[in-house]
DNA sequence: GCCTCTTATAGACCTATACAAATGGAACAT
DNA sequence: ATGTTCCATTTGTATAGGTCTATAAGAGGC
Protein backbone atom coordinates (compact mmCIF):
# COMPACT_ATOMS: atom_id res chain seq x y z
CA UNK A 1 0.00 0.00 0.00
CA UNK A 2 1.40 3.34 -0.93
CA UNK A 3 -1.46 5.38 0.51
CA UNK A 4 -2.57 5.56 4.04
CA UNK A 5 -6.18 4.65 3.71
CA UNK A 6 -7.84 7.16 5.96
CA UNK A 7 -6.16 10.35 4.99
CA UNK A 8 -3.64 11.94 2.73
CA UNK A 9 -2.87 14.47 5.40
CA UNK A 10 -0.95 16.44 2.91
CA UNK A 11 2.14 14.86 1.54
CA UNK A 12 5.12 17.08 2.21
CA UNK A 13 4.41 18.87 5.44
CA UNK A 14 2.09 18.83 8.36
CA UNK A 15 -1.01 20.81 7.58
CA UNK A 16 -0.83 23.37 10.40
CA UNK A 17 -0.45 23.37 14.12
CA UNK A 18 -4.10 22.84 14.85
CA UNK A 19 -4.27 23.77 18.54
CA UNK A 20 -5.14 20.32 19.74
CA UNK A 21 -6.95 17.22 18.78
CA UNK A 22 -10.13 19.13 19.52
CA UNK A 23 -13.07 19.97 17.40
CA UNK A 24 -13.38 22.72 14.89
CA UNK A 25 -10.92 25.53 14.57
CA UNK A 26 -12.15 28.63 16.29
CA UNK A 27 -11.32 32.15 15.26
CA UNK A 28 -9.68 32.39 18.66
CA UNK A 29 -7.25 29.65 17.73
CA UNK A 30 -6.44 31.34 14.48
CA UNK A 31 -6.03 34.65 16.24
CA UNK A 32 -3.77 33.21 18.89
CA UNK A 33 -1.62 31.48 16.33
CA UNK A 34 -1.27 34.56 14.18
CA UNK A 35 -0.46 36.63 17.22
CA UNK A 36 2.16 34.10 18.19
CA UNK A 37 3.74 34.31 14.78
CA UNK A 38 3.88 38.06 14.98
CA UNK A 39 5.23 38.22 18.51
CA UNK A 40 7.88 35.62 17.80
CA UNK A 41 8.72 37.38 14.57
CA UNK A 42 7.93 34.42 12.36
CA UNK A 43 6.32 37.18 10.36
CA UNK A 44 8.49 40.22 10.91
CA UNK A 45 7.42 43.84 11.11
CA UNK A 46 6.26 45.23 7.81
CA UNK A 47 6.09 41.81 6.25
CA UNK A 48 3.23 40.69 4.06
CA UNK A 49 1.28 37.82 5.52
CA UNK A 50 -0.49 35.19 3.43
CA UNK A 51 -3.96 35.99 2.15
CA UNK A 52 -7.13 34.91 3.83
CA UNK A 53 -7.82 32.05 1.46
CA UNK A 54 -4.39 30.56 1.89
CA UNK A 55 -4.52 30.81 5.65
CA UNK A 56 -8.00 29.35 5.70
CA UNK A 57 -6.71 26.36 3.79
CA UNK A 58 -3.68 26.03 6.03
CA UNK A 59 -5.72 26.22 9.18
CA UNK A 60 -8.42 24.06 7.75
CA UNK A 61 -11.21 26.50 8.43
CA UNK A 62 -13.50 28.84 6.56
CA UNK A 63 -12.30 32.14 5.22
CA UNK A 64 -14.77 33.96 7.45
CA UNK A 65 -12.98 32.54 10.46
CA UNK A 66 -9.61 33.80 9.35
CA UNK A 67 -11.26 37.07 8.45
CA UNK A 68 -12.59 37.58 11.91
CA UNK A 69 -9.28 36.73 13.50
CA UNK A 70 -7.41 39.16 11.28
CA UNK A 71 -10.04 41.83 11.64
CA UNK A 72 -9.73 41.75 15.41
CA UNK A 73 -5.96 41.75 15.29
CA UNK A 74 -6.14 44.77 13.04
CA UNK A 75 -8.44 46.40 15.54
CA UNK A 76 -5.88 45.68 18.22
CA UNK A 77 -3.20 47.39 16.25
CA UNK A 78 -1.07 44.41 15.23
CA UNK A 79 -1.96 44.24 11.57
CA UNK A 80 -2.55 46.64 8.75
CA UNK A 81 -4.91 45.60 5.98
CA UNK A 82 -5.63 47.01 2.60
CA UNK A 83 -7.68 45.58 -0.18
CA UNK A 84 -5.77 44.12 -3.02
CA UNK A 85 -2.53 45.03 -1.24
CA UNK A 86 -3.04 42.34 1.37
CA UNK A 87 -2.30 42.24 5.07
CA UNK A 88 0.99 43.26 6.63
CA UNK A 89 2.35 43.16 10.13
CA UNK A 90 2.41 46.71 11.45
CA UNK A 91 5.85 48.22 11.37
CA UNK A 92 5.53 49.19 15.00
CA UNK A 93 2.62 47.62 16.81
CA UNK A 94 0.19 50.38 17.57
CA UNK A 95 0.33 50.80 21.29
CA UNK A 96 -3.02 51.76 22.56
CA UNK A 97 -4.32 51.94 26.05
CA UNK A 98 -7.90 51.52 26.92
CA UNK A 99 -9.16 52.87 30.18
CA UNK A 100 -12.49 52.28 31.67
CA UNK A 101 -13.84 55.43 33.22
CA UNK A 102 -15.98 54.12 36.05
CA UNK A 103 -18.09 56.32 38.23
CA UNK A 104 -16.32 57.24 41.42
CA UNK A 105 -18.65 55.24 43.59
CA UNK A 106 -17.93 52.07 41.59
CA UNK A 107 -14.23 52.85 41.54
CA UNK A 108 -14.08 53.22 45.31
CA UNK A 109 -16.39 50.40 46.25
CA UNK A 110 -14.69 48.17 43.71
CA UNK A 111 -11.47 48.68 45.64
CA UNK A 112 -13.20 47.47 48.77
CA UNK A 113 -13.44 50.85 50.45
CA UNK A 114 -16.50 52.61 51.74
CA UNK A 115 -17.81 55.44 49.63
CA UNK A 116 -18.96 58.78 50.96
CA UNK A 117 -20.24 61.77 49.07
CA UNK A 118 -20.56 65.38 50.11
CA UNK A 119 -21.88 68.44 48.34
CA UNK A 120 -19.59 71.34 49.20
CA UNK A 121 -21.22 74.16 47.33
CA UNK A 122 -23.96 74.92 44.88
CA UNK A 123 -24.74 78.10 42.99
CA UNK A 124 -26.65 79.19 39.94
CA UNK A 125 -24.94 81.89 37.96
CA UNK A 126 -24.18 83.14 34.50
CA UNK A 127 -21.67 80.88 32.81
CA UNK A 128 -18.18 82.39 32.98
CA UNK A 129 -16.56 83.25 29.66
CA UNK A 130 -14.09 80.36 29.65
CA UNK A 131 -16.97 77.94 30.09
CA UNK A 132 -18.96 79.52 27.29
CA UNK A 133 -15.97 79.15 25.03
CA UNK A 134 -15.40 75.59 26.11
CA UNK A 135 -18.99 74.54 25.63
CA UNK A 136 -20.02 76.89 22.85
CA UNK A 137 -22.66 78.64 24.95
CA UNK A 138 -24.12 82.09 24.56
CA UNK A 139 -22.68 84.60 26.98
CA UNK A 140 -25.84 85.09 29.01
CA UNK A 141 -26.28 81.41 29.62
CA UNK A 142 -27.15 80.34 33.15
CA UNK A 143 -25.31 77.43 34.64
CA UNK A 144 -25.39 75.34 37.76
CA UNK A 145 -22.03 75.15 39.48
CA UNK A 146 -21.33 72.40 41.99
CA UNK A 147 -18.36 71.44 44.12
CA UNK A 148 -18.39 67.96 45.54
CA UNK A 149 -16.09 65.66 47.39
CA UNK A 150 -15.94 61.90 47.04
CA UNK A 151 -14.23 60.05 49.86
CA UNK A 152 -12.93 56.52 50.28
CA UNK A 153 -12.87 55.12 53.80
CA UNK A 154 -13.30 58.61 55.11
CA UNK A 155 -10.29 60.06 53.30
CA UNK A 156 -10.72 62.56 50.46
CA UNK A 157 -10.43 60.76 47.14
CA UNK A 158 -11.70 62.97 44.39
CA UNK A 159 -12.77 66.59 44.17
CA UNK A 160 -15.42 67.34 41.58
CA UNK A 161 -15.90 70.79 40.10
CA UNK A 162 -18.94 70.58 37.83
CA UNK A 163 -20.86 72.95 35.58
CA UNK A 164 -24.21 72.05 34.13
CA UNK A 165 -25.79 74.15 31.40
CA UNK A 166 -29.27 75.11 32.52
CA UNK A 167 -30.20 75.98 28.96
CA UNK A 168 -29.70 72.37 27.95
CA UNK A 169 -30.79 70.79 31.24
CA UNK A 170 -33.30 73.03 33.04
CA UNK A 171 -34.42 70.14 35.21
CA UNK A 172 -31.00 70.13 36.87
CA UNK A 173 -31.93 73.27 38.78
CA UNK A 174 -34.56 71.39 40.73
CA UNK A 175 -32.53 68.24 41.27
CA UNK A 176 -31.23 67.35 44.69
CA UNK A 177 -27.50 66.89 44.77
CA UNK A 178 -27.03 66.71 48.51
CA UNK A 179 -27.26 62.94 48.79
CA UNK A 180 -25.99 61.77 45.45
CA UNK A 181 -23.35 63.02 43.06
CA UNK A 182 -24.30 64.88 39.91
CA UNK A 183 -22.62 62.20 37.87
CA UNK A 184 -25.08 59.59 39.00
CA UNK A 185 -27.99 61.93 38.46
CA UNK A 186 -26.80 62.80 34.98
CA UNK A 187 -26.21 59.24 33.93
CA UNK A 188 -29.74 58.24 34.62
CA UNK A 189 -31.45 61.49 33.77
CA UNK A 190 -30.04 62.32 30.38
CA UNK A 191 -28.59 60.61 27.38
CA UNK A 192 -25.37 61.82 25.85
CA UNK A 193 -23.92 61.42 22.45
CA UNK A 194 -20.45 62.86 22.46
CA UNK A 195 -17.76 63.04 25.07
CA UNK A 196 -14.32 64.56 25.26
CA UNK A 197 -11.94 63.45 27.97
CA UNK A 198 -8.57 64.91 28.86
CA UNK A 199 -5.98 63.77 31.34
CA UNK A 200 -3.54 66.28 32.70
CA UNK A 201 -1.40 67.24 35.64
CA UNK A 202 -2.37 70.41 37.48
CA UNK A 203 -1.23 72.32 40.51
CA UNK A 204 -3.77 72.16 43.32
CA UNK A 205 -5.63 75.43 43.70
CA UNK A 206 -6.30 76.53 47.29
CA UNK A 207 -9.85 75.19 47.30
CA UNK A 208 -8.88 71.88 45.72
CA UNK A 209 -6.02 71.57 48.19
CA UNK A 210 -8.34 72.32 51.09
CA UNK A 211 -10.86 69.74 49.97
CA UNK A 212 -8.28 67.05 49.34
CA UNK A 213 -6.31 67.87 52.48
CA UNK A 214 -3.08 68.73 50.75
CA UNK A 215 -1.00 71.81 49.96
CA UNK A 216 -1.84 74.35 47.30
CA UNK A 217 0.53 73.89 44.38
CA UNK A 218 0.88 70.15 44.86
CA UNK A 219 0.62 68.18 41.60
CA UNK A 220 -2.81 66.66 41.17
CA UNK A 221 -3.90 64.18 38.56
CA UNK A 222 -6.85 65.73 36.80
CA UNK A 223 -9.51 64.53 34.41
CA UNK A 224 -11.63 66.94 32.43
CA UNK A 225 -14.74 65.72 30.71
CA UNK A 226 -17.20 67.55 28.53
CA UNK A 227 -20.41 65.98 27.33
CA UNK A 228 -22.71 66.92 24.47
CA UNK A 229 -26.06 65.77 23.28
CA UNK A 230 -26.86 66.36 19.65
CA UNK A 231 -24.46 69.26 19.40
CA UNK A 232 -25.53 71.00 22.60
CA UNK A 233 -23.14 71.03 25.51
CA UNK A 234 -24.65 69.54 28.62
CA UNK A 235 -21.97 69.55 31.23
CA UNK A 236 -18.31 70.07 31.93
CA UNK A 237 -16.48 68.59 34.87
CA UNK A 238 -13.01 68.77 36.32
CA UNK A 239 -12.06 65.90 38.57
CA UNK A 240 -9.04 66.31 40.83
CA UNK A 241 -7.70 63.16 42.40
CA UNK A 242 -5.93 62.96 45.70
CA UNK A 243 -2.14 63.11 45.49
CA UNK A 244 -0.46 59.92 44.36
CA UNK A 245 -3.35 58.73 42.26
CA UNK A 246 -2.48 56.86 39.10
CA UNK A 247 -4.47 55.42 36.29
CA UNK A 248 -3.17 52.09 35.16
CA UNK A 249 -3.85 49.58 32.45
CA UNK A 250 -2.20 46.38 31.24
CA UNK A 251 -2.37 44.54 27.99
CA UNK B 1 -55.99 52.17 -4.20
CA UNK B 2 -56.18 50.62 -0.82
CA UNK B 3 -53.42 48.09 -1.20
CA UNK B 4 -49.99 48.46 -2.59
CA UNK B 5 -49.89 45.53 -4.94
CA UNK B 6 -46.38 44.23 -4.48
CA UNK B 7 -46.21 43.70 -0.75
CA UNK B 8 -48.19 43.28 2.40
CA UNK B 9 -45.40 44.98 4.27
CA UNK B 10 -46.80 43.74 7.49
CA UNK B 11 -50.32 44.73 8.26
CA UNK B 12 -50.38 46.96 11.28
CA UNK B 13 -47.15 48.90 11.17
CA UNK B 14 -44.36 49.82 8.89
CA UNK B 15 -41.70 47.11 8.84
CA UNK B 16 -38.70 49.07 10.07
CA UNK B 17 -36.95 52.29 9.21
CA UNK B 18 -34.68 50.81 6.58
CA UNK B 19 -32.10 53.59 6.24
CA UNK B 20 -32.98 54.62 2.73
CA UNK B 21 -34.10 53.29 -0.57
CA UNK B 22 -30.65 51.75 -0.89
CA UNK B 23 -29.55 48.18 -1.36
CA UNK B 24 -29.00 45.64 1.29
CA UNK B 25 -29.01 46.37 4.97
CA UNK B 26 -25.52 46.67 6.32
CA UNK B 27 -24.49 45.83 9.84
CA UNK B 28 -23.59 49.51 10.04
CA UNK B 29 -27.18 50.49 9.44
CA UNK B 30 -28.38 48.10 12.06
CA UNK B 31 -25.75 49.31 14.47
CA UNK B 32 -26.61 52.95 13.89
CA UNK B 33 -30.31 52.32 14.34
CA UNK B 34 -29.82 50.36 17.53
CA UNK B 35 -27.49 53.02 18.85
CA UNK B 36 -30.11 55.64 18.04
CA UNK B 37 -32.75 53.75 19.93
CA UNK B 38 -30.51 53.49 22.95
CA UNK B 39 -29.40 57.10 22.88
CA UNK B 40 -32.92 58.36 22.45
CA UNK B 41 -34.13 56.00 25.13
CA UNK B 42 -36.51 54.11 22.91
CA UNK B 43 -34.92 51.24 24.75
CA UNK B 44 -34.19 52.53 28.22
CA UNK B 45 -31.29 51.62 30.48
CA UNK B 46 -31.48 48.11 31.80
CA UNK B 47 -34.21 47.19 29.39
CA UNK B 48 -34.24 43.89 27.54
CA UNK B 49 -33.98 44.34 23.78
CA UNK B 50 -35.54 41.98 21.24
CA UNK B 51 -33.62 38.86 20.31
CA UNK B 52 -31.43 38.52 17.27
CA UNK B 53 -33.95 36.60 15.22
CA UNK B 54 -36.69 39.10 15.81
CA UNK B 55 -34.49 42.05 14.99
CA UNK B 56 -33.20 40.31 11.89
CA UNK B 57 -36.76 39.89 10.71
CA UNK B 58 -37.64 43.47 11.54
CA UNK B 59 -34.64 44.87 9.77
CA UNK B 60 -35.02 42.48 6.90
CA UNK B 61 -31.50 41.13 7.10
CA UNK B 62 -29.71 37.98 8.19
CA UNK B 63 -29.24 37.12 11.80
CA UNK B 64 -25.47 37.28 11.43
CA UNK B 65 -25.79 40.92 10.48
CA UNK B 66 -27.70 41.78 13.62
CA UNK B 67 -25.24 39.69 15.54
CA UNK B 68 -22.28 41.68 14.35
CA UNK B 69 -23.98 44.96 15.07
CA UNK B 70 -24.86 43.91 18.59
CA UNK B 71 -21.48 42.37 19.20
CA UNK B 72 -19.74 45.61 18.31
CA UNK B 73 -22.11 47.67 20.41
CA UNK B 74 -21.39 45.36 23.31
CA UNK B 75 -17.70 45.87 22.71
CA UNK B 76 -18.29 49.61 22.84
CA UNK B 77 -19.96 49.32 26.17
CA UNK B 78 -23.56 50.09 25.23
CA UNK B 79 -25.03 46.63 25.56
CA UNK B 80 -24.70 43.70 27.88
CA UNK B 81 -25.29 40.25 26.48
CA UNK B 82 -25.73 36.94 28.16
CA UNK B 83 -26.74 33.68 26.67
CA UNK B 84 -30.22 32.62 27.29
CA UNK B 85 -30.85 35.80 29.27
CA UNK B 86 -30.81 37.94 26.17
CA UNK B 87 -29.39 41.37 25.48
CA UNK B 88 -30.00 44.39 27.67
CA UNK B 89 -29.08 48.03 27.45
CA UNK B 90 -26.33 48.69 29.94
CA UNK B 91 -27.56 50.41 33.01
CA UNK B 92 -24.91 53.07 32.65
CA UNK B 93 -23.09 53.05 29.36
CA UNK B 94 -19.59 51.91 30.07
CA UNK B 95 -17.46 54.95 29.54
CA UNK B 96 -14.15 53.93 28.17
CA UNK B 97 -11.42 55.99 26.71
CA UNK B 98 -8.97 54.67 24.26
CA UNK B 99 -5.67 56.41 23.84
CA UNK B 100 -3.14 55.75 21.21
CA UNK B 101 0.32 55.83 22.62
CA UNK B 102 2.39 56.97 19.68
CA UNK B 103 6.12 57.22 19.72
CA UNK B 104 7.27 60.73 20.53
CA UNK B 105 8.68 61.32 17.09
CA UNK B 106 5.36 60.50 15.46
CA UNK B 107 3.49 62.55 18.03
CA UNK B 108 5.62 65.62 17.42
CA UNK B 109 5.92 65.33 13.66
CA UNK B 110 2.23 64.55 13.44
CA UNK B 111 1.57 67.93 15.03
CA UNK B 112 3.59 69.54 12.29
CA UNK B 113 6.58 70.38 14.44
CA UNK B 114 10.18 69.40 13.90
CA UNK B 115 11.51 66.63 16.07
CA UNK B 116 14.86 66.64 17.79
CA UNK B 117 16.39 64.04 20.04
CA UNK B 118 19.23 64.29 22.50
CA UNK B 119 20.89 61.76 24.77
CA UNK B 120 21.61 63.46 28.08
CA UNK B 121 23.26 60.68 29.99
CA UNK B 122 24.09 57.01 29.82
CA UNK B 123 25.40 54.67 32.49
CA UNK B 124 25.58 50.99 33.19
CA UNK B 125 25.03 50.10 36.80
CA UNK B 126 23.44 47.64 39.15
CA UNK B 127 19.70 48.00 39.11
CA UNK B 128 18.49 50.01 42.11
CA UNK B 129 16.23 48.18 44.53
CA UNK B 130 13.01 49.95 43.51
CA UNK B 131 13.62 48.89 39.92
CA UNK B 132 14.30 45.30 40.90
CA UNK B 133 11.03 45.29 42.77
CA UNK B 134 9.21 46.86 39.90
CA UNK B 135 10.57 44.49 37.30
CA UNK B 136 11.08 41.43 39.42
CA UNK B 137 14.85 41.35 38.88
CA UNK B 138 17.54 39.80 40.99
CA UNK B 139 19.37 42.30 43.13
CA UNK B 140 22.70 42.03 41.33
CA UNK B 141 21.17 42.67 37.94
CA UNK B 142 22.96 45.11 35.67
CA UNK B 143 20.91 47.72 33.90
CA UNK B 144 21.40 50.42 31.33
CA UNK B 145 20.15 53.78 32.49
CA UNK B 146 19.45 56.52 29.94
CA UNK B 147 18.22 60.06 30.17
CA UNK B 148 16.96 61.59 26.96
CA UNK B 149 15.20 64.69 25.81
CA UNK B 150 12.73 64.92 22.96
CA UNK B 151 12.10 68.40 21.59
CA UNK B 152 9.48 69.90 19.34
CA UNK B 153 10.50 72.91 17.27
CA UNK B 154 13.48 73.33 19.53
CA UNK B 155 11.49 73.46 22.75
CA UNK B 156 11.68 70.65 25.31
CA UNK B 157 8.71 68.36 24.92
CA UNK B 158 9.33 65.14 26.77
CA UNK B 159 11.97 63.95 29.18
CA UNK B 160 12.67 60.23 29.10
CA UNK B 161 14.16 58.35 32.01
CA UNK B 162 14.71 54.79 30.87
CA UNK B 163 16.06 51.59 32.37
CA UNK B 164 16.85 48.55 30.28
CA UNK B 165 17.58 45.20 31.87
CA UNK B 166 20.89 43.94 30.52
CA UNK B 167 20.07 40.45 31.70
CA UNK B 168 17.13 40.35 29.30
CA UNK B 169 18.65 42.52 26.58
CA UNK B 170 22.44 42.25 26.60
CA UNK B 171 22.60 43.64 23.08
CA UNK B 172 21.39 47.00 24.41
CA UNK B 173 24.80 47.62 25.94
CA UNK B 174 26.34 47.86 22.51
CA UNK B 175 23.57 49.84 20.89
CA UNK B 176 24.09 53.46 19.93
CA UNK B 177 21.54 55.76 21.50
CA UNK B 178 23.14 59.06 20.59
CA UNK B 179 21.24 59.58 17.37
CA UNK B 180 18.02 57.77 18.00
CA UNK B 181 15.83 57.26 21.04
CA UNK B 182 15.84 53.95 22.90
CA UNK B 183 12.16 53.60 22.17
CA UNK B 184 12.76 53.37 18.47
CA UNK B 185 15.62 50.97 18.96
CA UNK B 186 13.55 48.75 21.22
CA UNK B 187 10.58 48.67 18.94
CA UNK B 188 12.53 47.27 16.11
CA UNK B 189 15.02 45.22 18.05
CA UNK B 190 12.82 43.24 20.36
CA UNK B 191 9.32 41.87 20.55
CA UNK B 192 7.22 42.39 23.63
CA UNK B 193 4.27 40.57 24.99
CA UNK B 194 2.98 42.43 27.97
CA UNK B 195 2.82 46.09 28.82
CA UNK B 196 1.69 48.07 31.81
CA UNK B 197 1.03 51.78 31.45
CA UNK B 198 0.27 54.30 34.15
CA UNK B 199 -0.66 57.94 33.95
CA UNK B 200 0.00 60.16 36.89
CA UNK B 201 0.81 63.67 37.99
CA UNK B 202 4.22 64.22 39.53
CA UNK B 203 6.23 67.12 40.84
CA UNK B 204 9.18 67.91 38.63
CA UNK B 205 12.42 66.77 40.16
CA UNK B 206 15.37 69.14 39.74
CA UNK B 207 16.81 67.22 36.80
CA UNK B 208 13.46 66.89 35.06
CA UNK B 209 12.81 70.57 35.65
CA UNK B 210 16.20 71.46 34.25
CA UNK B 211 15.68 69.37 31.14
CA UNK B 212 12.20 70.69 30.51
CA UNK B 213 13.12 74.27 31.34
CA UNK B 214 10.71 74.67 34.20
CA UNK B 215 10.81 74.91 38.00
CA UNK B 216 11.36 72.00 40.34
CA UNK B 217 8.08 71.09 42.00
CA UNK B 218 5.95 72.09 39.03
CA UNK B 219 3.25 69.54 38.21
CA UNK B 220 4.26 67.34 35.29
CA UNK B 221 2.10 64.88 33.41
CA UNK B 222 3.89 61.58 33.58
CA UNK B 223 3.57 58.24 31.87
CA UNK B 224 5.23 55.14 33.20
CA UNK B 225 5.52 52.08 31.06
CA UNK B 226 6.94 48.68 31.83
CA UNK B 227 7.36 46.01 29.19
CA UNK B 228 7.81 42.27 29.52
CA UNK B 229 8.57 39.45 27.16
CA UNK B 230 7.47 36.01 28.19
CA UNK B 231 7.54 36.89 31.85
CA UNK B 232 10.90 38.65 31.82
CA UNK B 233 11.00 42.37 32.33
CA UNK B 234 12.72 44.16 29.50
CA UNK B 235 12.48 47.83 30.21
CA UNK B 236 10.90 50.47 32.37
CA UNK B 237 10.47 54.08 31.35
CA UNK B 238 9.21 57.24 32.93
CA UNK B 239 8.16 59.94 30.51
CA UNK B 240 7.73 63.47 31.81
CA UNK B 241 5.89 65.87 29.56
CA UNK B 242 6.43 69.57 29.42
CA UNK B 243 4.06 71.60 31.62
CA UNK B 244 0.58 72.04 30.25
CA UNK B 245 0.55 68.80 28.31
CA UNK B 246 -2.76 66.99 28.14
CA UNK B 247 -3.85 63.73 26.67
CA UNK B 248 -7.20 63.97 24.98
CA UNK B 249 -9.68 61.68 23.33
CA UNK B 250 -13.20 62.03 21.98
CA UNK B 251 -15.89 59.53 21.27
C1' DG C 1 -39.34 26.33 51.55
C1' DC C 2 -35.06 24.65 49.45
C1' DC C 3 -32.31 22.00 46.57
C1' DT C 4 -31.20 19.38 42.22
C1' DC C 5 -32.20 18.08 37.59
C1' DT C 6 -33.95 19.00 33.07
C1' DT C 7 -34.93 21.54 29.21
C1' DA C 8 -35.98 25.16 26.12
C1' DT C 9 -33.86 29.26 24.58
C1' DA C 10 -30.74 32.87 23.19
C1' DG C 11 -26.51 33.98 21.97
C1' DA C 12 -21.78 32.32 20.09
C1' DC C 13 -19.81 30.56 16.50
C1' DC C 14 -18.52 27.91 12.00
C1' DT C 15 -19.34 26.84 6.94
C1' DA C 16 -20.12 27.69 2.33
C1' DT C 17 -21.33 30.74 -1.12
C1' DA C 18 -21.89 34.99 -3.36
C1' DC C 19 -21.13 39.50 -4.67
C1' DA C 20 -19.14 44.31 -3.74
C1' DA C 21 -15.47 47.54 -3.38
C1' DA C 22 -10.88 49.01 -3.52
C1' DT C 23 -6.73 49.18 -5.80
C1' DG C 24 -1.78 47.60 -7.42
C1' DG C 25 0.01 46.93 -11.45
C1' DA C 26 0.06 45.70 -16.22
C1' DA C 27 -1.13 47.14 -20.76
C1' DC C 28 -1.75 50.82 -23.42
C1' DA C 29 -1.88 55.50 -25.20
C1' DT C 30 0.11 59.97 -25.37
C1' DA D 1 8.46 59.43 -19.23
C1' DT D 2 3.85 60.10 -17.92
C1' DG D 3 -0.90 59.55 -17.62
C1' DT D 4 -5.16 56.44 -18.38
C1' DT D 5 -7.81 52.40 -18.49
C1' DC D 6 -8.77 48.01 -17.20
C1' DC D 7 -8.43 43.70 -14.80
C1' DA D 8 -7.15 40.36 -11.39
C1' DT D 9 -6.56 40.00 -6.70
C1' DT D 10 -7.59 40.78 -1.95
C1' DT D 11 -10.33 42.18 1.57
C1' DG D 12 -15.14 43.47 3.06
C1' DT D 13 -19.55 42.11 3.77
C1' DA D 14 -24.24 39.67 3.39
C1' DT D 15 -26.83 35.23 3.61
C1' DA D 16 -28.70 30.85 4.82
C1' DG D 17 -27.85 27.06 7.01
C1' DG D 18 -26.30 24.66 10.85
C1' DT D 19 -24.07 23.15 15.70
C1' DC D 20 -22.61 24.17 20.33
C1' DT D 21 -22.86 26.10 24.92
C1' DA D 22 -24.35 28.63 28.74
C1' DT D 23 -28.06 29.25 31.54
C1' DA D 24 -32.72 30.97 33.32
C1' DA D 25 -36.58 29.04 34.59
C1' DG D 26 -39.53 25.47 35.60
C1' DA D 27 -40.36 20.60 37.22
C1' DG D 28 -39.75 17.48 40.56
C1' DG D 29 -37.90 15.52 44.90
C1' DC D 30 -36.71 16.35 49.80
Amino acid sequence: MTDTPQAAHSPGRAPEPEPAGGDKISFRDVKAEIRRRIEQRVWGPGELVPGEVELAEDFGCARATVNRAMRELTEEGLLDRKRKAGTRVRMTPLRQARFEIPMVRAEIEGAGASYRYALLSREVRAAPPWLCGRLGLRADNRALHLNCLHSADGAPYQFEDRWISLAALPQAEGADFTGRGPNEWLVEAVPYSEVEISFLAAAATPDVAAALGTQAGEPVFTVERTTWWEGDALTHVRLSYRPGHRMTTRY
